[in-house]
RNA sequence: GGGCGAAUAGCUCAGUUGGUUAGAGCACCUCGCUUACACCGAGGGGGUCAGGGGUUCGAGUCCCUUUUCGCCCACCA
């Protein structure tokens, strides 16, 4: 068979690059993603429960990076699998609008242009954001394609379409009548630089060294009283010193009045059970409307709530002679002043927590100010339920407990932003400030009219909400909720919900409590959960750290199956990953590796006529497997292997061991199907007659075709591109993405798999005196096989032993029971005493070491073997089956170790 | 201050109802351009499964405990 008959076809290294977009392009273009499609054509059964995904929507103008990566990765598999199961399927894609992040994106584009959002007014502003969105939607789109990822584009949405908008204005009117969201004017986390509240979750706190700054309040009463702050500049808002009531150093001033630094504004000595008279000095300085502990403290004590910056975090007019400055410069000058004033006690360095902007990474400042908010426990309780009851089930399961902490100590939930870019808020404001929730102006107009009794002028609310406000009702607003859409109908509740841990707080949580709320069910029935991928040093990747890898330069030079297949495989549910790019490489070998031994298959298969399968159906069409009595031992072997690897890797993925359902994939096709199978068929295609070469051809191809659909789920483009190039199987459009999951068969054949290992005993026993000895490889050696039970076994597979293992066919005896030749080098290896005459190059001294060696391992498993099977606690308790497992394992060792002493004492 | 995870071969990791002599990939050593593949093949070396205790006939796997690293949550000035 020459190379060139295949080679137009199929070069001979897979090259990724030369077949993934065209692959992907044919896919979509023949509607194979779309859950209409799969039934339109029969392929899946409309009558079975669809199988669906929201995928996380990244952010429009963000690109992808291995996070994304890893979750398309797992998205897309599960979704193939399904299909092939024949589950209408549908991966719902789309994009987020991403508040924040975008905004400061723009933002920062616009001052590299020298402009202002400031300056540019909102509408002009918003119209930039819009138009930012189109560029980058483009490529984030083209991005996930090329991944691979098999989602229905039909459906895609972004979260600022009218559909999705309408959902957010339909919940937040809705959560409002039922008095859910309310406004308040509390202390917010709040960042000077975005100029806009955020959420707890939106503050990371960030381990520093900063400096503890202890100071003296002096009492007008006369003496002082000594307190510590790790902000100086927020004694200017200060309005009260409290000490522990019980504290009998301080209890004396409860009552006094003390006078702020420079300003020598009059506050109270209040006590208060919050103080721990072991911190510090003791002593400590209520700052209202700067601190959330200080402001408690004041609601408690009806101090005055004191605002002394502005949203930029200047100082105002509060701070007297500071107004202006900012908050660092102010912190630095008063605590100059107070030193040259005699106040400063001391300064020390200390370690403490800072609280930075997610987005920005400025520092957050605690700030009064009016906000919306989302009243969290009612709809937490029943999304905690969702969870306890089993609803909703957490892989893995240990993030159920994360869940519960978080739910049941959940705070209400700031969802207004300074921000222009994002929903906004569907509130009117009537002259007197009343409010009207509406869905448009109009709306709000009627409502106004009706309680003024007269037309009145509204204004709407300028802030924008929470962009994980609209994400978490993506489930069920992709779906067209709150229309009662046929999709909504018959794709929710989704099936399962796959992300990273990182985000259970921010979008997990909140979807199950809103999804619960709009739609009265939960919103999905699992929720997958996968780890972090980081770099080779176990750093997270990010830009800053420049060791971030890009998944489309990795998928150009190794091909989006390498990339997958190293992120589906590299780890477990839940648990970081390090991505290795030797790892890529191995798995982009692998997907070489199939390649050449479909090559090799196919190769043989050109010359021959092929049987295809009887039974077979449009998505269910393979090879004919040959007539038992036509099936070498190879042939049982492989197709036995083919069975339990087939159970297993759907029982795996069933479970969710997504990772560990590929890695026997990879082993199957590369140790058992290449290195084994394929060799062992040479010898009958090669040496067999036709009927046998013919039956062997049917078996390769058998198996190839059907492991093809195993491993498509994670391999998409070199399964579906050698799929293409099986002979017979593509009319009418077929391909294997719409194939059928191999269903259980009845392939199991243990004989077969004993007497092959038994085989590959052999084979292996005697390739390793070969090397041990130097055996040129080219030379065929003599061996004498004194086979015991295995007479007819080793008398059937000779010419299989023989290729394998280049022995001289003229010069081989076998028999129940043989002798050694003279010099030769004896094996023993199950019931079977091998006796290789290598002429010349036995040494009778390094043999008898050789066997003693040999003998000595066996000893010492024989004794391991003794010790549990005299164990009357181990024959009395373990299950039969171990029993039955051992005594075996110590008849075989004792035979071995009976021909081995035999072979010793002749030599 | 709580909670979670990790600790298995030089490196990266598997090992899911406790049961053969604990596996893979990479790296390493020795051979080999054998008509699918050098992105390959054959053979080999390498592990007291972090330490200690316990349960069990049997523990990498279950329980307790210690150590080291990482992460999450939490209002300590």
């Amino acid at each position: 068979m020459s190379d060139t008959t295949v080679a137009p076809l199929m070069p001979k290294a897979y090259e990724a690059q030369a077949v993934e977009e065209e692959l992907y392009a044919w896919w979509e273009n023949n509607g194979y993603f779309k859950p209409e499609k799969q039934e339109e054509l029969g392929q899946v059964d409309p009558t079975k429960k669809s199988f669906v995904i929201s995928m996380p929507p990244p952010n429009v103008t963000g690109a992808l990076h291995l996070g994304h990566a890893i979750t398309n990765s797992v998205e897309d598999l599960l979704t193939r699998y399904h299909r092939m199961v024949g589950h209408p399927s549908l991966w719902v894609p789309g994009t987020d609008h991403a508040g924040i992040a975008t905004q400061n994106v723009v933002e920062r584009a616009l001052e590299r242009q020298g402009r202002t959002r400031k300056e540019m007014g909102r509408e002009a502003f918003i119209s930039e954001v819009w138009d930012w969105k189109d560029e980058y939607l483009g490529r984030i789109t083209a991005q996930q394609k090329r991944m691979g990822n098999s989602c229905d584009w039909s459906r895609e949405r972004f979260t600022l379409d009218d559909g999705l908008s309408n959902a957010v204005i339909e919940t937040f009117i809705n959560l409002y009548n039922e008095g859910l969201i309310y406004r308040a004017n509390y202390l917010v986390n709040w960042c000077p630089r975005c100029t806009s509240a955020i959420s707890d979750l939106e503050v990371e706190y960030e381990e520093v060294l900063g400096k503890f700054y202890t100071f003296r309040y002096t009492i007008k009463e006369g003496g002082f009283v000594e307190v510590s702050t790790t902000r100086p500049e927020t004694i200017l808002g200060d309005s009260a010193v409290a000490v522990h009531p019980d504290d009998e150093r301080y209890q004396h001033l409860i009552g006094k009045t003390a006078l702020v630094p420079i300003l020598n504004r009059e506050i109270a000595i209040i006590g208060d059970a919050y103080v721990d008279p072991a911190f510090g000095t003791g002593a400590l300085k209520v700052t209202p409307g700067h601190d959330p502990n200080d402001y408690e403290i004041g609601k408690r004590h009806n101090l005055p709530m004191i605002n002394i910056m502005n949203r930029d975090a200047t100082l105002n007019a509060e701070a007297g002679p500071y107004a202006h400055l900012d908050r660092f410069d102010a912190r630095a000058k008063l605590w100059a002043d107070m030193e040259a004033a005699g106040l400063v006690v001391r300064v020390e360095e200390r370690v403490h927590q800072v609280g930075h902007c997610q987005r920005c990474h400025t520092i957050v400042e605690p700030l009064l100010s009016e906000q919306w908010w989302v009243k969290t426990q009612p709809l937490a309780e029943p999304a905690i339920e969702a969870v306890r009851s089993g609803e909703i089930q957490i892989i893995p399961q240990r993030f159920e407990r994360v869940y519960y902490n978080w739910m049941e100590n959940i705070r209400d939930w700031c969802i207004s932003r300074q921000l222009w870019w994002g929903h906004r808020i569907p509130i009117w404001y009537g002259p007197d400030g009343k409010t009207f929730a509406a869905h448009n102006s109009n709306e709000a107009q009627d409502q106004a009219t009706a309680h003024y009794g007269k037309a009145v002028n509204l204004e709407q609310d300028p802030d924008v909400l929470d962009t994980w406000f609209s994400s978490g009702l993506w489930p069920f607003s992709t779906l067209g909720w709150p229309e009662q859409t046929e999709d909504l109908a018959k794709y929710y509740p989704t099936t399962v919900l796959e992300t990273g841990y990182d985000i259970i707080f921010f979008w997990v949580a909140r979807m199950i409590m809103l999804g619960l709320k709009c739609t009265g069910e939960v919103p999905f029935r699992y929720v997958y959960l996968h780890g972090l991928v980081r770099d080779e040093q176990g750093r997270k990747m990010s830009k800053s750290l420049g060791n971030a890898l890009d998944p489309l330069d990795l998928i150009a030079e190794y091909g989006s199956d390498a990339l997958r297949f190293s992120l589906l495989t590299g780890g477990t549910p839940g648990n970081d990953m390090k991505l290795s790019i030797q790892r890529i490489e191995g798995n982009r070998n692998f997907a070489n590796k199939i390649w050449n031994a479909a090559r090799f298959v196919i190769m043989n298969l050109q010359t021959r006529e092929l049987v295809l399968a009887e039974d077979a159906d449009r998505f269910n069409i393979s090879y004919q497997l040959p007539a038992p009595d036509e099936l070498s031992l190879p042939d049982r072997w492989i197709l036995s292997r083919f069975q339990t690897v087939q159970n297993e890797s759907t029982r795996l993925i069933e479970t969710w061991q997504l990772g560990e359902a590929g890695r026997q994939l990879y082993e199957f096709l590369w140790n058992e199907y290449c290195d084994w199978y394929i060799e062992a068929a040479k010898v009958r295609l090669y040496e067999g007659t036709p009927a046998e070469a013919a039956a062997t051809c049917q078996v390769l191809a058998y198996v190839l075709e059907n492991s093809l659909r195993l491993l498509h789920p994670y391999m998409p483009y070199v399964t579906e591109t050698i799929w293409q190039n099986l002979p017979d199987l593509q009319v009418d459009g077929r391909a294997l993405i719409i194939s059928r999951w191999p269903h259980a068969n009845t392939l199991d054949d243990p004989q077969a798999d004993e007497a092959f290992e038994r085989i590959q005993e052999v084979v292996r026993a005697i390739r390793n005196v070969r090397s041990e000895y130097a055996v040129e490889p080219g030379r065929r050696i003599a061996a004498s096989f004194s086979a015991g039970e295995h007479f007819n076994l080793i008398e059937g597979e000779l010419p299989l032993l023989a290729s394998l293992t280049r022995l001289d066919l003229t010069q081989v005896t076998i028999a129940p029971d043989l002798g050694p030749p003279d010099k030769s080098v004896t094996l023993a290896t199950a019931g079977i005493t091998i006796y290789l005459p290598l002429a010349g190059l036995v040494d009778l001294e390094a043999e008898r070491i050789r066997l003693q060696k040999e003998i000595d391992n066996i000893v010492k498993q024989l004794n391991r073997i003794e010790g549990l099977l005299g164990n009357p606690g181990f024959v009395a308790k373990a299950p039969p089956e171990v029993i039955d497992r051992e005594q075996a394992k110590q008849e075989e060792l004792r035979t071995r170790h009976q021909q081995l002493l035999e072979r010793l004492t002749t030599l």
